[in-house]
DNA sequence: TTGAAAGCGCTAACAG
DNA sequence: CTGTTAGCGCTTTCAA
């Protein structure tokens, strides 16, 4: 009877608030809002009048009004370049893990590689108040003080992978020189004499660091190594390359790939080719792990996990959101997953 | 000097609101909020002299606050098993795309396959009053009872892809039984006489509407055909089934993949086997479109495109915002994408 | 142990 | 043309 004269209540009320409950138990609005958080000056008796009346209407705090109180929410905003890229995807879906332990949700925002939806994109997060950033700049971000200047407004940012070269901020990436470093050792160690190596776009830094490793660690062994140092933007770009590569009369004996999308062009020419892996050319790439898993033999590579990445950043920003001092530069170490293809 | 006063002045204050902007102009709140909103009631001197100040302190509004006050926000929940996954890569990419054109924001949300984590969402989507939500339900979602709860909310469910086989919702999806028919059709044409088909799940609805359809339209033709069926589960277990395939004595002259996982497996097997496609035996998938061009030669696959079918359910969308009737199910046909394979 | 009241920032009905 | 006022739902100080 009681039951269905409340079914019937909570029927003709489309929100249920503190007010409602109050006005049903004869209470006022503070002391139900004290009960519910089981503020320590609310009597038993009171506390589980007014949460057994909550539940039965299933009460829901109203998130829009804590918000406004707290000025602040629990949303962290990402903005990369684009989603459909195997790093990416397995940062986020890590970093999405991570956030809703904790209660946070996670907001997409993709640039398309260019700053002025980038910029956008960061004003959104500030207007929207977020409780921090996770950033992989575009290609072409030149001026980052339009993110710095959300840490003064207290909204952390968090740079990964893509980061800036501007020191006073916070990033996280892969170990960019380790990982062609330990590439170029593993071609040594097999003895490759003539090494196709493919980079990526000359204008990042983050090849030029990876190129200046690789030729370093090459030339320390000594020995007589031919480097064929090409840059590719595409994958078609790559397998062009590559095709162009074996028609020379020296033929590389192994391929260095610096990116995934490189990878899938070297692939795509080798199956072309109607080469064998490793007996004709082997191949090593840095890689999330995804691509490699792709060929037969599996492609042997230096893994740079978005994963393990994500959590690390995840991590940062806790720290950030506690108080840290604004300013870390972390890496996470690669390690070489072999496949069969070197 | 009024400018490096205006500084000052910007710098002292963290939050500039209306109330702040009011008061620097001798103005009431409400007038305020009327000049930037190009209320005909306010004279032109008065919308000039507000909105220069605005522009000049950077005036923003406060999101909190106007959603309590409209009661929602500007965001759609999706609601996924998982983002690593060509297929809903390529659906949330165009999906954020959309709905950033709108003024919306896209918030992620995994359930890993697990209906309680999806539940989990649900609620979080619902107590943060989302504009909508799109989802695509676990494979072990039965009852969808919480989901069509959100719409008497006024929070429209836009089902898509995996969708409940429940009437009254809104669903879009890729053509399932139309798919598989016209892989059928191509093989047909080729004249395949000995066809491995692997197909994914065979609880999963549309792994049996798809392999009804196949059989269908293989037998329409009424040649000596002879299909040999199997199920994968994972890309392993087709690159298994591919391989003992092949240790027969009547080999395949072509394979039928159901998905990109499966088709990852069996092009495993016949680099391993060092087949040539489309020579020695025939390939032909159903996918996103990824997959298939990371081989050479590329895959010959039907698309079902996770690009369109997110313009599409984000059409959906915005009529039920509109106010649209309830209940919709819209299917996307597929495309034949030949790529040499077959 | 509980209640009253103010205020977060914004909008809009109503009043001048 | 502009101002006053009330209110969205919640938290929190202050008062009883």
């Amino acid at each position: 009877m009681l039951h269905s004269l409340i079914q019937l209540l909570n029927l003709l009320m489309s929100e249920v608030t503190l007010k409602k409950l109050a006005g049903m138990l004869q209470l006022s609005i503070s002391t139900v809002s004290r009960a519910l958080k089981d503020h320590p000056d609310i009597s038993i008796e009171t506390k589980t009048k007014v949460k057994e009346l909550s539940v039965l209407l299933d009460y829901e705090p109203n998130t829009f009004a804590i918000n406004l109180r707290s000025n602040h929410c629990k949303e962290f905003g990402i903005i990369v370049p684009t989603i459909t890229n195997d790093f990416y995807q397995s940062f986020i879906s890590s970093l999405e893990n991570e956030v809703r332990q904790y209660g946070y949700s996670l907001i997409i925002l993709q640039s398309g590689d260019d700053p002025i939806i980038e910029l956008a994109n960061l004003k959104l997060c500030k207007q929207n108040r977020m409780a921090g950033i996770f950033v992989s700049i575009t290609s072409k971000t030149t001026d980052i003080n339009n993110f710095l200047k959300l840490d003064e407004h207290h909204i952390p940012v968090i740079f990964f992978d893509k980061v800036p070269s501007f020191e006073a901020c916070n990033k996280v990436c892969v170990a960019d020189e380790a990982a062609a470093d330990m590439a170029a050792k593993e071609l040594m160690l097999k003895k490759k004499k003539n090494i196709l190596s493919i980079f990526g776009n000359p204008e990042l830094l983050i090849t030029q660091k990876r190129l200046k490793s690789f030729e370093d660690t090459v030339s320390g062994y000594g020995l007589s190594t031919q480097l064929y140092i090409h840059y590719a933007l595409s994958s078609d770009e790559a397998r062009e390359i590559t095709m162009n590569s074996f028609k020379k009369v020296i033929k590389p004996d192994a391929i260095f790939c610096m990116t995934d999308e490189i990878l899938m062009g070297v692939m795509k020419a080798i199956q072309q080719l109607e080469l064998r892996t490793p007996q004709d050319v082997g191949v090593i790439a840095i890689s999330d792990g995804f691509k490699p898993t792709l060929y037969y033999p599996e492609i042997t590579y230096i893994e740079t996990s978005g994963f393990k990445l994500a959590k690390l950043a995840f991590a940062r920003m806790l720290a950030c959101l506690g108080g840290s001092s604004y300013a870390q530069e972390l890496r996470i170490e690669s390690i070489v997953v072999s496949g069969g293809s070197l």
